[in-house]
DNA sequence: AATGTTCTCGACACCGGTTGCAAAAATGTC
DNA sequence: GACATTTTTGCAACCGGTGTCGAGAACATT
């Protein structure tokens, strides 16, 4: 069924070589050949099977893209950008789930079997061991949605969490906020981590705040409403809280609706991400924006710079966060 | 770096067929040599390359997953099933994001170029064309929540638009209501215009309900947020809307709560699709389910048959909605 | 016209595997 | 123990390409 360089050759009355030549840029071909070529392989209908090619060349153009987020409505955006991205530079996006108890080094291991170039790991919560992995095989890797490193040992692009927690601080008590809840992502994930540690700094320095903390189990929405939903059901409850990130906090600010309070006024509330949803007019979230869409370029940028010199030395490329103002947290006082 | 079929032979002392024998399942071997194969491979940290393997045994275990559905929140879902189903099998799926004008047709020659297995195309909106491109080239292609045909020319699963919109017009007749609004999806999409004719013809046989219709541009939340502030804005709107999906309902919803308009006493909503986001309290849409679970793993389960034999013959497959009765409408009248 | 350069092309070995075939080894039978 | 039968193994060709190398063609130089 296929046609191969071979049918092409036998076509055109020339030899394998100067077909595989038309069809390699860079190789040295008359312009009489590569016409008599190309007549006979448009007849045919021929193209260079990429996978044979790849034998030699030593070059897939296939990136292993790995990511346990298949259940943040902000990682359809960062599938769409990185795919978009990926293909805009020629590179083949080979998608592995690893959002269900997947052995994750199994599909190491497969993306090893398939020769990807490169592997882009897209979560905040995978192990760090896991991206070293394909590093310790020899094998390109960004770890983007990772946690920062002033001294990394593989690439890592994503936003400084700390700065983050500092960011949310500052904006709640910008707005005289002074009993102050943090309704954080899974506690073990270095991101609620980091985001805890900045947000707390922060807040010590101002020794009116009162801060109190807890966790979510999940970053879902039903996750951040029960949260929300025992929060508000306690004896006492904050004015004001920063929640791990949007969806945790649209589940939050379900919860606080349900109780029959008011946001702003009864109950601020502020985010982490800016996915699509929290600009929508009935969700109107405040919240502070991860730029996934630099994150996502910069990720690529990295790849495609290391696919030319994989030995590149390691580094860590951080992205501002900026502050979305909405509806969910009422205006700054004035000085 | 890599190591390969001879370095394994050579440490352990046989051929080259040796090894690859004990790495293909259904070949003879011994006990004996594949232990001593097995010894050198694990030393070694030897695995097969599926790249050159696919070369000779023409199965490379890449499916195509082809969307250009990278907006709707649906297809984290999709993409999530999808991704894991494949995975389950020991198939791997190569993204192709066709969101953007790129190119189907080069798309298509570049997962020829892959030698892919197969192609799963997801979406309601990519032109059958597009589909048939593969079947052309001997590929055997799905298309996922495609449109429902007596006599298909390929697989295709999906649910049945028509009936579909029965359902929904059902459900708004059966809550009396008489002045009855379709908002439908972009009007170009099969999707909807099947629904538009199910809903217009179960209304018709009701000759006490008034129809009025328009559609919105896009399947998002503005388009649907857009289209209900025209409906408001006019001199009169009608009851209860059924509109073309979840997305544009929420927006719709936005819409009408801006407004000061109340759900489901002054005007009545009901979706399509049930996404994840649709139970969520805040939100809390009543809603045709489209069963997406069911549509991939029925559209897994006939790529994998495909697989086997490629020459079966082109199958539909319909897979039944159910109302899923939360808010948004208000409830049925008592005969 | 003779010589030197640069291009272009084909032969051939290779990439990392699989597989048909025949020889060799193991096993079974009497 | 001799022979037939089955199983296991290695050889070599092949999958569809790439890339090096040397020969010959084309062109330039004197």
């Amino acid at each position: 069924m296929a046609i191969t360089l071979d049918d092409v050759a036998k076509l055109a009355g020339v030899s394998r070589s100067a077909v595989s030549r038309t069809f390699t840029d860079g190789a040295s071909v008359s312009l009489k050949m590569r016409r008599k070529v190309e007549k006979a392989a448009s007849e045919l209908g021929y193209s260079p099977n990429f996978l044979a090619r790849s034998l030699t060349t030593r070059r897939t153009k296939l990136i292993g893209l790995v990511s346990d987020n298949f259940h943040n409505p902000l990682f359809l955006d960062v599938f769409d950008q990185f795919t978009r991205g990926l293909q805009d530079r020629g590179l083949r996006p080979l998608l592995v789930n690893l959002s269900v108890e997947t052995d994750a080094e199994s599909s190491a291991q497969m993306l090893r079997q398939y020769s990807v170039d490169g592997v882009i790991v897209a979560s905040s919560t995978l192990p760090p061991a896991f991206s070293k992995t394909f590093r310790d095989a020899g094998v390109p890797v960004v770890n983007s949605f990772g946690r920062y490193s002033s001294d990394p040992d593989m690439h890592i692009v994503g936003i400084d969490d700390i700065e983050c927690g500092r960011m949310a601080a500052h904006e709640l008590l910008s707005r005289d906020h002074t009993n102050i809840g943090f309704l954080g992502g899974p506690e073990p994930a270095t991101s609620t981590q980091d985001r805890f540690t900045g947000f707390q700094n922060e807040l010590l320095r101002h020794p009116q705040a009162e801060l109190s903390y807890s966790f979510a189990d999940a970053y879902s929405f039903d996750a951040g409403r029960k949260e929300m939903q025992r929060l508000l059901s306690g004896a006492s409850h904050s004015e004001a809280y920063f929640c791990g990130d949007d969806v945790l906090s649209i589940g939050a600010l379900s919860a606080i609706k349900e109780a029959g309070l008011n946001v702003p006024s009864d109950i601020g509330v502020i985010g982490v991400n800016d996915m699509q949803m929290s600009g929508w007019q009935n969700i109107n979230l405040t919240t502070i924006r991860q730029p996934i869409g630099q994150i996502i370029s910069v990720s690529i940028e990295l790849m495609v710079s290391m696919l030319e010199n994989p030995h590149r030395s390691p580094e860590a490329r951080v992205c501002p966060c900026t502050v979305i103002e909405r509806g969910t947290l009422r205006a700054p006082q004035e000085n």
